[in-house]
RNA sequence: GGCGGGGUAGCCAAGUGGUAAGGCCGAGGUCUGCAAAACCUCUAUUCGCGGGUUCGAUUCCCGCCCCCGCCUCCA
C-alpha cells in the first residue's frame, strides 16, 4: 500500500499520486501577523510539518510555500491602535512567528511570501485584471472588485454546500449592498478612511487586495498553475479555499489543488479556545510556564489531524512523561551500541525492520500517527526488555537506533541539547568517588545538589548519568 | 435549517465482520544501599442508546440521544 490522504474535495481516501515525483508542490495558508499566533493556529502547522516531514521521509522532495498575511482589516487596525506603520507593526509578529517555528521544529517553507510584498501586489492586480477581462469580476459602486459568483458553478463544491441554502448569519456586511450577488468576495477594496496610508494603485484605483486573491496569487506565482497539495483549518475550507479555487481555476483554466487536506480545531480542555473563556494560549504563555517546544510538539502532534484535538495540560504531562521515555530508551541504545563501536557487522535486526516498516505504513495511511506511536512504543519495550536481559547485540542497538534516527525525522522528538555545566561534571566526579568509598550519606547529598543545579542523575550499572531535570 | 466530524477503560486514543493496539495516570512485583529508570502483572466480558442483518457486530443497516465545527475574509 502506498501513501494516500483524506481529500476534503472528493470526501474520501485517495492515493497519493504527485504531479511530477518526486517533486511535490505543496501550499499551506500561513498567518495573518497581527498579534502572536496560538496554539490553535501551531495545530495546523505542526500537522503540515508532519505531512512534510513524512514525505520526505519516503523519498519525496516537498517545496511548500506558506504566505504570511501582512495587510488586511485586523493588521491594519492593530498598525492604527500601536500607531505604528503597518509594516513595522507586522514585522514584529513575523519575527515571533519564526521563532515560534524553531522552537516547534517546524521545518521553514520553502519561501514565506508576504502579501505586501510589491511583486506579489503586481500579480495580484494582474490576475484580477484577467478576471475582468474574462467577465469573472467587476466593479461595483463602492469601486471594488468583486469575484462573479454566478461565473463559477463550481463554488461550493469544496465544502459541499448548496448556495441557496446558507443560513445568513450577521457576518455578511449589510453595507455592500453594491454587490450583484451576496456571496460575492472581494478581489481588490477600493481604500476607505480606515485604511490610512495603506493602499496600492492599481488599474481600478487606490485600494489593497482581498484576502482570497493573496493566496491564489502567490501559490500560482511560486509554484505554478496547480499543486499538488493545500493546507489548512477546516475553518478556512469555506470561503477562503472556495474562493481560491474560483480565482485560480478562473485564471489559469487547469485545475487548481490535486489533494485538499484540512485540519480539525484545537479545543482547551473541552471548550472553544477563546480570550473570554481565558483558556486562550500562545507559545509563550506555554514556555512561561515552563513547558518546552517539543512537549508541545508531540502534544499537537499525537492526534490525528482530521480528529478534534482536545488540548489539556495533563496531555502536556503526558507527552512529557512518553517523550521522557523515549529519550531513555535513545540513550541506551546508543550506550550499548557506542561501547561497542566497531562490532556494528550486519545485524539485521527483525525488530529494527518491522518498527521502521510499521511506523512508515501507518504514516502512509492518511498520517495515521496514534497507529505509528503504537508501533514506536511496542519497538521500546520489546528492546528494552532484550536490554535488561543482556540480549541485545551492540550491532542491534546500532540498527535500531538509525531506524529510530530516520523514523525521527519524521517526528523531531529528540531531546534538546544542553551542554552539562563544569560545575554539574565536578559533582558527578566527586560523588562516584563518594560512591567508590560506600558513603551513601555522602552520595545522596551530592545527588541533591546536582538537582538543585537543574539535573537530574541516575545510578545505573554502567555508572551515573545525567539528564536536565524537567520543570 | 443545511453540511461535516465525533461518542472505545480515570484521561488521550488505534482498530477489525470473529471476539478490544499503544500512551499517560494508578496498584502490586522484580531489580537497586536508597532513589530513578527499565521490565513483569493487574486496570473495558466491553466499544453512546434501541432495534435489524449475520453462525457471530464495537466494526454493516435503520432509528434515537449527546458533543463539536462550518454556513461569506477565525488554523
Amino acid at each position: 500500500m502506498g501513501i494516500q490522504f483524506f481529500n476534503t474535495y472528493s470526501r474520501e481516501i485517495e492515493p497519493f499520486e504527485p504531479m511530477n515525483p518526486p517533486r511535490v508542490k505543496m501550499y499551506t495558508c500561513g498567518p495573518t501577523v497581527y498579534n502572536h499566533a496560538h496554539i490553535g493556529n501551531f495545530r495546523a502547522y505542526v500537522f503540515e510539518d508532519l505531512l512534510q516531514r513524512h514525505l520526505e521521509a519516503r523519498g519525496f522532495e516537498v517545496e511548500r510555500v506558506m504566505n504570511l498575511t501582512d495587510v488586511d482589516d485586523k493588521t491594519i487596525r492593530g498598525s492604527r491602535a500601536a500607531q505604528q506603520p503597518l509594516d513595522a507593526f507586522t514585522q514584529q509578529y513575523k519575527s515571533a512567528f519564526f521563532d515560534d517555528l524553531k522552537t516547534l521544529r517546524i521545518k521553514p517553507a520553502s519561501a514565506f511570501p508576504a502579501a505586501t510584498d510589491p511583486r506579489f501586489i503586481a500579480r495580484m492586480i494582474e490576475m484580477i485584471d484577467t478576471l475582468m477581462q474574462r467577465g469573472f469580476a467587476y466593479q461595483a459602486d463602492d469601486k471594488s472588485i468583486y469575484f462573479r459568483l454566478s461565473k463559477f458553478p463550481d463554488y461550493g463544491k469544496l465544502a459541499h454546500l448548496n448556495l441557496d441554502e446558507l443560513r445568513p448569519t450577521g457576518r455578511i456586511r449589510n453595507d455592500e449592498y453594491e454587490k450583484e450577488s451576496i456571496g460575492d468576495f472581494a478581489l481588490w477594496k477600493a481604500w476607505d478612511e480606515a485604511d490610512g496610508d495603506v493602499a496600492w494603485d492599481s488599474p481600478w484605483g487606490r485600494g489593497r487586495p482581498g484576502w482570497h486573491i493573496e493566496c491564489s496569487a502567490m501559490a500560482t506565482a511560486l509554484l505554478g498553475p496547480q499543486l499538488d497539495i493545500h493546507c489548512g483549518g477546516v475553518d478556512n475550507i469555506f470561503p477562503h479555499h472556495e474562493a481560491e479555487i474560483a480565482q485560480s481555476e478562473c485564471c489559469t483554466g487547469e485545475k487548481f489543488v490535486r489533494y485538499w487536506l484540512h485540519c480539525a480545531h484545537l479545543m482547551v480542555e473541552g471548550q472553544k479556545m477563546a480570550k473570554s473563556l481565558g483558556n486562550f494560549f500562545t507559545l509563550r504563555d506555554l514556555l512561561n510556564k515552563g513547558w518546552t517546544g517539543r512537549e508541545l510538539r508531540y502534544a499537537l502532534i499525537s492526534v490525528n489531524y482530521r480528529l478534534p484535538l482536545n488540548f489539556t495540560f495533563d496531555g502536556l504531562a503526558a507527552a512529557r512523561s512518553a517523550l521522557q521515555r523515549i529519550d531513555e530508551w535513545a540513550r541506551r541504545l546508543a550506550d550499548l551500541a557506542n561501547l561497542h563501536a566497531g562490532e556494528w557487522s550486519a545485524a539485521n535486526s527483525e525488530l529494527a525492520i518491522k518498527f521502521a516498516n510499521d511506523f512508515l505504513a501507518a504514516l502512509d495511511d492518511d498520517l495515521n500517527i496514534s497507529a505509528a506511536l503504537g508501533h514506536l512504543f511496542e519497538s521500546i519495550r520489546e528492546s528494552n526488555r532484550l536490554l535488561d536481559q543482556n540480549q541485545l547485540t551492540p550491532a542491534d542497538a546500532h540498527e535500531l537506533l538509525e531506524t529510530w534516527q530516520r523514523i525521527n525525522s519524521a517526528l523531531a522528538f529528540e531531546p534538546d541539547v544542553a551542554a552539562i555545566p563544569a560545575e554539574v561534571l565536578a559533582l558527578v566526579e566527586e560523588r562516584k568517588a563518594a560512591r567508590a568509598a560506600k558513603d551513601w550519606k555522602k552520595s545522596d547529598e551530592i545527588r541533591d545538589q546536582i538537582a538543585a543545579l537543574g539535573w537530574e542523575v541516575k545510578d545505573t550499572k554502567d555508572g551515573q548519568k545525567l539528564s536536565r531535570k524537567q520543570s
